[in-house]
DNA sequence: ATGGCGACATAAACTGGGCTTATGACTCAG
DNA sequence: CTGAGTCATAAGCCCAGTTTATGTCGCCAT
C-alpha cells in the first residue's frame, strides 16, 4: 500500500489521480518539440515550472515519461503511450470549449447557430474546432433546443443557421441533408444477441423488450415508425445516457443512434446487432429560412458539414 | 513537420479555459444527484466548496449551469449540454487512468498484460475499465511493444496474456481472434474521393499517392500485402497521429485503422472511402504460452474482450 | 404560526501547488 | 576554453480551493 497523506484508503477521485489539464497539454509540447524549454516557451510559462510539472506528473503516475539529457528530452516508451492517452483528453477539452465559447458567446457573434440536442452534444463541437481552425476569428453562438426551436429562431432572426434531425422540415425552412444518422440495435458483448450471426428481422425487433428512450423522443419516433408503432419498452429512460448505461450494464437491448455509442463500440464496452429488413436512418439537416441561402460565416460551416 | 492543429488561439490555453477534472465530476455528480450538497457528500468535499467551485466553473465559462433552490439544483438547458461535453472529458481521463495505473503496478499485479502499440493505445483502456467495473481489485500491469516483444515476455513468463496484430501468430503461442482491424481509406471532407459514388478499386488506390507510415510499419505491411508491395507514398510518417493530422488538413488520401479514426468520421473530420476489390482486414489476437490457457484474471479479462 | 430541517450562500482563515527569479551542473560545438 | 544549448535545484510569492462557522430561504409537520 501506498504512503499516502490520507490516512485512509479512500480512493482519491479521478482528479487526484490524473495529471490536470495544463501538465497534459505540457506533456503533449514535449512530445512534439523534444525539449522541455521548448515547450515551456509555448506554452508561455518558465522551464524549472515545466520541468518541475513533468517531474510531479512523473511522481503522480508513478512512471518515468521522459528522458532528459543535456540534449533535449525524448518520451519513454511508456511515456509515448501516455502521451497517446493524454491526447484524447485533451482533445475532448478542446471539443468542450469550442461547445462553451459557443454558449458564451451570445451577443457579439458573428455566426448564430440553433441546433437539436443530438446534434449539438455529438457534432457540433467537432464542427466548431474545425471552423476555428479555418477561420479563427469567427465568433459563434449556439442554441441548443427541439427542432420547433430551431425553426422560430431562424425565424426570428435570431439564428443564422440550424441543424435538425427527424423526418420532416419545418415549414418556411430551407434544407440540405448534411449525413444519415443510423439507429443500430445494441447489447452488452455478454447478451445472447452479440453472438447472432444472422441479422435481426424487424418482427423480431418488435417483440423484443428494449431499452428506450421515453414515447415522444426523437430516436423513439423513428422506431416506431420503422416498427410500425410496436416498440416494446423493456424499460423508459429520460436521457440517451441513462440508456447506454444500462445497456452497458448489460440489463437488455437498447436502440440508439450510432453518434452516440461510436467510443463504446469501438472499446467493445456495446456490440451492434445487425439489423435485415428494417431502415432506422433518419436525416441530418442544416436549415435556415426559406430564400436566405446561408453567406459569409454561416456558409463556411455549412460547407465544413458536408462530406 | 509540425502535425497538430492545435488550439492556441488565445494567450490563455486550454487549461485557463476549461475547468478542471475535479470540476468537471462535480458537474456530473450534480447533474446525477440533483443537489450541490449531495454531489459535495459523493466526492468527500464540504457543500460550501462544491457551491464555490460550481459557481468559479460557471464564472469561467460565462454561462449558467444550474438553476439552484432551496429544494435542490437542476441543470441549465445550457448546463445539460455542457454536462454532456463534460462527460466526454472525463470518460476519457478515466480510460488515461485505467492506462496509467496499469502502467505504474508493475510489481505485485495478479494480472500482467503484454500489447501491441495499436492495441494498448485505443483499446486496452477501455477493457482495463470494464474488468475494473467487474472485478474492481484486479491489479493489471501492462508493457507495450511489437509483437515480438509481447512473445517473448509471455515465454519467460513475465506476462500472462498478450495482444498482437497482424497475420501471424508467434511460434510457441497459441491464440484466438478477438476482433478484426479494418484499414480503411480516409481523406478530408473536402477532397474528391469523399464525394465518390463508386468504391474504389484496388488498382486505382496503389497508383495513387497516399499518406502513410512509414515503410515497416504494421499498417504499411498489410496495405503493401494487399496492394502487392505497390502503395506509392504522398509522405511518410512515423506516427499514426501524425498521418491523420496530415489527412485532416487535406494533404490527400490516408490509409489507417478504423480504431484510430473512430473519433474524426463521427465527427466529419474524416471521411471513410469505400473500397471495392481489396480487403484491408488483419486480425487481433489474443495470445498465451501454448497449453497454458489462460486461467484467473487473465480469463476474466480475455473473456471481456471477445464478443 | 412556529420550530425544525434541508439546501444553498457568504465570510474569514489556512494550505499547497504551481509560478517566477536566480543559480548551478552538464554536454556539445566552435 | 568559452558560449549556447539543455535540465535541476532553491527560495519565495501568490492564488485557487478548502474548511469551519454562520446566515438565508422555502417547505413541512406539529
Amino acid at each position: 500500500m501506498t504512503q499516502s497523506a490520507e490516512g485512509q484508503f479512500r480512493a482519491g477521485s479521478l482528479a487526484h489521480r490524473v495529471p490536470d489539464l495544463g501538465a497534459l497539454e505540457l506533456l503533449l509540447a514535449v512530445a512534439r518539440l523534444g525539449s522541455l524549454g521548448g515547450a515551456a516557451r509555448e506554452l508561455g510559462i518558465t522551464q524549472p515550472a515545466a520541468s518541475s510539472r513533468i517531474r510531479s506528473m512523473e511522481r503522480q503516475l508513478g512512471v518515468a515519461l521522459v528522458d532528459r539529457s543535456p540534449r533535449g528530452s525524448r518520451l519513454t516508451d511508456a511515456g509515448a503511450l501516455v502521451t497517446d492517452w493524454a491526447r484524447r483528453v485533451v482533445e475532448a477539452a478542446e471539443a468542450f470549449d469550442a461547445g462553451a465559447q459557443a454558449l458564451r458567446d451570445r451577443r457579439d457573434s458573428r455566426l448564430r447557430v440553433a441546433a437539436s440536442m443530438t446534434i449539438a452534444e455529438y457534432l457540433l463541437p467537432g464542427w466548431l474546432l474545425a471552423l476555428r481552425a479555418q477561420r479563427p476569428d469567427t465568433a459563434v453562438s449556439l442554441l441548443a433546443g427541439n427542432s420547433a426551436a430551431v425553426a422560430e429562431r431562424l425565424l426570428a432572426d435570431e439564428a443564422d443557421l440550424g441543424f435538425v434531425e427527424g423526418v420532416s422540415v419545418p415549414t418556411g425552412l430551407d434544407s440540405v441533408v448534411i449525413a444519415h444518422d443510423n439507429l443500430i440495435v445494441v447489447t452488452a458483448p455478454g447478451h445472447v444477441w452479440a453472438r447472432r450471426r444472422r441479422p435481426l428481422a424487424g418482427a423480431e425487433l418488435a417483440v423484443t423488450p428494449l431499452i428506450l428512450r421515453e414515447k415522444g423522443s426523437g430516436t423513439r419516433q423513428v422506431l416506431d415508425a420503422a416498427l410500425g408503432g410496436l416498440a416494446r419498452p423493456l424499460i423508459e429512460l429520460s436521457s440517451t445516457t441513462a440508456v447506454k448505461a444500462a445497456a452497458v450494464s448489460g440489463a437488455g437491448p437498447a436502440v440508439l443512434s450510432e453518434l452516440a455509442v461510436g467510443e463504446e463500440l469501438s472499446m467493445r464496452r456495446l456490440v451492434s446487432v445487425p439489423l435485415a429488413d428494417v431502415s432506422l436512418a433518419r436525416d441530418l439537416r442544416a436549415v435556415w429560412p426559406t430564400g436566405h441561402r446561408p453567406v459569409g460565416p454561416a456558409r463556411d460551416l455549412l460547407s465544413l458539414t458536408r462530406a
